[in-house]
DNA sequence: TGGTTTTGTTGCATATAGAGAAACAACAGT
DNA sequence: ACTGTTGTTTCTCTATATGCAACAAAACCA
């Protein structure tokens, strides 16, 4: 494959230390030397000197409760630094306010990523019922309505990828027919928006939006969750409204018209 | 030098990466293979293959316009399990919350890091003329008011260090001489809080108080920050009252009696 | 307490991968 | 079209990262 003679030209030890980082997760905040040796296939000796680099430059650190290894603040600094220079960040924090307030839902705006939904920026509702979403979460684009609306509106190479990987059943309401989930995406892009019901997680519903860059390109998707008792389909229109409203403004900042 | 020594241990073209990434800021977001070369003194073809790697994990990316290299996501993705799993951020938020709406002005919590202030937290205040601070930019402790907190709480070699490292004077109220910083810290332990007058920039004022975890270290800073026409001598001991309070709150949720 | 297992850190020898020099390629600007 | 600048690639050689194994250090458990 062309592919690995690419992946075999980059600097191993670095590739390593980078893999190292990302498997830290959401679930698994805290690692062991020994656990990343066995998970990631790496020799014990190389990710404890890997570990030691990675500390030393903060990007790491060993708990000393529990004697693991965390991530560091050298990351918050540095993403700091991403969500302070990507514009639509600094567009859409009042916005979302507003459309927080006006719904009473949570709403957060998300991109694509290396075939993932990524979320950029998220406003809370004050409802003490509240979906649990966070910055920087990654979820599979198919089944969330965010995800769905960025790939109606990216090229059919992508979508392609995507049911390549796989369409895992995660409720009875996920999309997994191929054939289905492209007359669905067909039919958001005629649409302007999507509604999800308990596609990824069962009682969560979700209301996504396109957000235009300045030549017209989706470059994000604002979408609201909530509890399916509060996201009911008699008030699905006038939170579409509002949630097409929103990442219009959004849109219009980020130049578009 | 021993710690030359212990330098030399570490992985160094995993060095070579992390000190990559570590030299974007909020000043320069964009870098290109040659000013890393020249600013780091790493060869050209070190760098540029450097970059492919970390490009490869999603670390950096090439943006097409300007064809220079930024901050990628997978940092945004690491930051949102750094921040989840960090015990103050849950606590914090809406105790933050309810202290901006109180006040009206701008919150955040604040740690040391490397010797440095680092921000982890942040709430906006709702007036349009605000002072602008980003989760994970980082200051100098000596003449910010969080930092002063930390520094009067934590051990003297620390304090020593930063005097070694030099006082820069800001401003014409920042504190450059040691003697003097070293009083004014006592005196911020006798307290309890400071208050800090235009010691980084002109025309901004700040009050922060410590934040203790359950053994009665101090963990962190809170403070209220913002413009010295609304921060003024009078509303001074007002203001302090309710950063003590709410630091105070956190201290508890943290397991401090 | 002592013995056993698990875990992290070191030496060391070897293979290899990363650094550097320079040539090459790709642009941008004039 | 011609410079000047910037990024990638080729090649060689040495430095270095790796894996093994031995060691050290905790944790586990009885």
């Amino acid at each position: 494959m062309v592919n690995e003679k690419q992946e075999d030209q980059h600097l191993s030890s670095v590739k390593n230390a980078l893999r190292i980082l990302r498997s830290f997760s959401m679930e698994e905040p805290e690692k062991k030397i020994s656990d990343l040796s066995t998970s990631l296939g790496i020799n014990k000796s190389t990710v404890s000197r890997t570990m030691a680099t990675l500390a030393s430059e903060g990007f790491v650190y060993k708990d000393p409760e529990t004697r693991k290894y965390r991530l560091g603040l050298s990351i918050l600094s540095l993403s700091g630094i991403v969500n302070s220079h990507m514009d639509i960040y600094k567009e859409s924090q009042s916005i979302l306010n507003r459309l927080v307030e006006s719904i009473g839902e949570t709403a957060h705006i998300s991109v694509l990523d290396n075939d993932e939904v990524i979320y950029l920026l998220k406003v809370d509702c004050h409802h003490p019922v509240r979906v649990l979403t966070n910055v920087g979460k990654r979820n599979p684009p198919y089944c969330t309505s965010s995800g769905k609306v960025l790939l109606a509106y990216s090229d059919d190479q992508l979508v392609d990828r995507v049911i390549k990987k796989g369409l895992t059943k995660y409720t009875k309401s996920t999309i997994t027919d191929p054939v289905k989930l492209r007359a669905h995406l067909k039919q958001i892009k005629e649409n302007g928006y999507t509604f999800s019901s308990e596609e990824i997680l069962e009682g969560v519903n979700s209301i996504a939006a396109p957000v235009y860059d300045y030549r017209g390109k989706v470059i994000a998707a604002l979408a609201i969750v909530g509890p399916k008792q509060r996201i009911q389909a008699n008030k699905v229109p006038g939170y579409t409204k509002k949630v097409i409203q929103a990442a219009m403004e959004i849109s219009n900042r980020m130049g578009y018209w």
